[in-house]
DNA sequence: ACCAATACTCTATAGTTGTAGAATAAAGAT
DNA sequence: ATCTTTATTCTACAACTATAGAGTATTGGT
């Protein structure tokens, strides 16, 4: 929530998205087989990826005896809400009608921009 | 429309949306002015830029005696929906409900997101 | 025809990202 | 105590990005 979170290059992203869907402190193991799925990727550059998310600030990485555990140190919501944030301004150029007519024509269908107008109305309460 | 189009990194999609925001042909200095109220660059970082968009097939330089002219060949509107529907599937894990929470928490005001769920639902006839 | 101004291209460099092998450390088995 | 396995760190490198100076070409003025 505080100060402006940074915008994470592909890969960081996608190990970040496999340490938010698991229970903190999370396994290797398990983050592995998540990006099993999504970006498979040797152990090595794994590691390099957590590394390089510890210096960043996304993840406290927890020494137990002979394997880590990671810890998110930036909540998946806050992360989203920052880079929304960021893709009204800077891609739309802050424009909400542009926005709208990308969220058209972006290969949601009519059911699914429907289910998203929904949303919107109940999450604004 | 057709195939994928690539995201392009900041510096390149500030100086394309100064195109955009033109009339083509467009002319240097037309980019010059835009970019020097919102990411202000040496003329020759400029120049390189456009050099890389060209390369990477968004505009097109046409020369014409001294000064060139910049013909956009990606249209903004295909931009915007191509990243729209990548921050939906990368950034929200393709989750609707977590994509809506975001706009939610973005900072967009109760107003704009009323807005929002106004103009998706013109745009969507 | 020459010079100064202008516009563009080439070259360069530092930082970031994606990727992973080599080396090292730790720990369990015997 | 030693060996084998396993986890982590170091080192490496190529591609990409942001930035801009040096050099080159073009052109309008005189």
């Amino acid at each position: 929530m505080e100060a402006r979170i940074r915008r994470l290059p592909d890969a960081e992203l996608e190990v970040m998205q496999a340490i938010w869907a698991c229970e903190p402190p999370v396994a290797r193991a398990d983050i592995d087989a998540i990006l099993k799925d999504t970006h498979p990727m040797a152990l090595t550059t794994l590691l390099t990826v957590l590394t390089r998310l510890a210096e960043k600030g996304f993840v406290q990485i927890r020494k137990e005896g002979r394997s880590a555990r990671y810890i998110p140190l930036i909540a998946r919501r806050d992360y989203l809400a920052q880079q929304s944030r960021r893709f009204v301004q800077k891609v739309c150029g802050g424009s909400l009608p542009a926005f709208a007519a990308a969220l058209c024509d972006s290969g949601l269908t009519r059911e699914e921009l429907a289910q998203l107008r929904e949303l919107l109305e109940r999450d604004a309460l």
